[in-house]
DNA sequence: GCGTGCCAAATTGTATACAATATGGCGATT
DNA sequence: AATCGCCATATTGTATACAATTTGGCACGC
């Protein structure tokens, strides 16, 4: 067999960086995607030629996708791709709700006047896209307003522990796409909390934040299992997904 | 077809865990009980033979601990065990604060009689170990009733996050022991949101440890930069650390 | 016909061998 | 004598080979 490391990769050779650090980059990519679909097998071999690497750099990246939660290790049994539980998104959403509040309070007092200009320009384009009906468009601006939220807070545990939760969320999303009601709604969400960060108000940007996120756990757990019923309180078993 | 051997249960582990697994765990406790001093390198092939472990499940449980945050790798140059940077450590406790608000809140709602029991039980323990001046079980007994506080919220990604920050904290802790004054007041504020919790005051609850936590920073970074940056030996000046 | 025990194939877990890169020392040159 | 450049060494990054374990199937017995 031919090794030939001058491959490219249809989405990439990875050259800079070490193998390894670029199949996590691939793998968490294509899971994000969707390309690799919750509660799918996940064969090592299969996957080396796909990327173009060896075993051991992609095991060493399954092993760091399984810290992160995206994948499941099974000894012996081989890898899975987290599957979708609605009970784990409820958790996640709660910390969420409690990590958007806290990321609002702080940015507005540490946020830069170029930043909260940005973050009106980023407003304002999620108006227009709105309007034009671009859902995709509206929805990545929607994630760049809290991701540089979250960046103004000036906490990188905070930005860390973020965008992990929120890439599970975003996995939880591709699945359930909300309804036009919900949509609009979320828009008068956004003018609200913006109103809030305008005027440096910490408690009510933080406040607003986390009503912001609930209302989105609201419409993504409803549509994820149908029955939607919003008590947080929930049995302590984990239910096995099918 | 059923093997006996595959019963779930939660106490019962089999030892079928892989190298790579337990050398995760081998290498987080020598990490945090500071076995493997923060900044110090961690050369491979010396730690294989440490652990009786060849490099492959070494690299892949170092790849965990990077993820985790405990190391850090340059390619090509190594790991390093993450220093300790006081600046992180106020923003892991800043977000601390959060977590520990949310998870008094939600223990309110969600906890068991039997574990109320159980924390009032770890609580007299607590009084009884700060009159007996044992420092080290005092500090066991704090962790494991904020362990169970957590572990009442019924949320595994709240737990997971809450994990993985306070290992962050309990290293810059074991450099920073604090002083008798600031160990007298520590006891009264878990009076203080125990009462909380008896009462099932959930905002209070949740208010009140956030304070504990936000006092708990105040007093390890006022440690930390007192002992200035850089110790080159572990002196004998922490007498009864850990 | 159905259940049980064993066996073979496949896949993962581990170890070792090879290649690439950073580091420290040595010598030549100015 | 000091500085720059090169090279030897050591350590990490990657690939492949081998061992262990699970799983599905099959023959045998009831």
């Amino acid at each position: 067999m031919d090794i030939v490391k001058t491959a490219k990769a249809p989405a990439g050779p990875i050259r800079r960086e070490t193998l390894h650090h670029g199949a996590v980059a691939e793998l968490r990519a294509m899971i994000l995607s969707g390309e690799l679909r919750p509660g799918s097998r996940v064969p090592e071999v299969q996957l080396c030629e796909q990327l173009g690497v060896s075993r051991t750099p992609l095991r060493e990246a399954l092993r760091v996708l399984a810290a992160e939660g995206l994948v499941e290790l099974r000894p012996h049994r081989g890898a899975v791709v987290t599957p979708i539980d609605p009970k784990e998104i409820a958790a996640v959403f709660e910390v969420m709700e409690a990590l958007e509040a806290l990321a609002g309070d702080l940015a507005c007092r540490r946020g830069t006047p170029e930043e909260f200009a940005e973050l009106d320009r980023l407003h304002d384009q999620l108006h227009a896209q709105f309007d034009a009906g671009d859902r995709p468009a509206y929805f990545l601006t929607n994630r760049q307003i809290h991701a540089r939220i979250v960046a103004m807070a000036r906490n990188p545990s905070l930005e860390a522990t973020y965008a992990g939760f929120a890439s599970k969320i975003l996995r939880a999303r591709s699945l359930a796409n909300y309804d036009e009601e919900r949509w609009r709604h979320s828009l008068s969400e956004h003018d609200g909390f913006m109103a809030a960060v305008r005027q440096r108000d910490m408690a009510a940007a933080g406040s607003l934040l986390a009503a912001h996120s609930r209302q989105t756990a609201d419409a993504v757990l409803a549509a994820l299992n149908g029955c939607g019923s919003d008590s947080p309180a929930g049995a302590g078993r984990q239910a096995e997904s099918v």
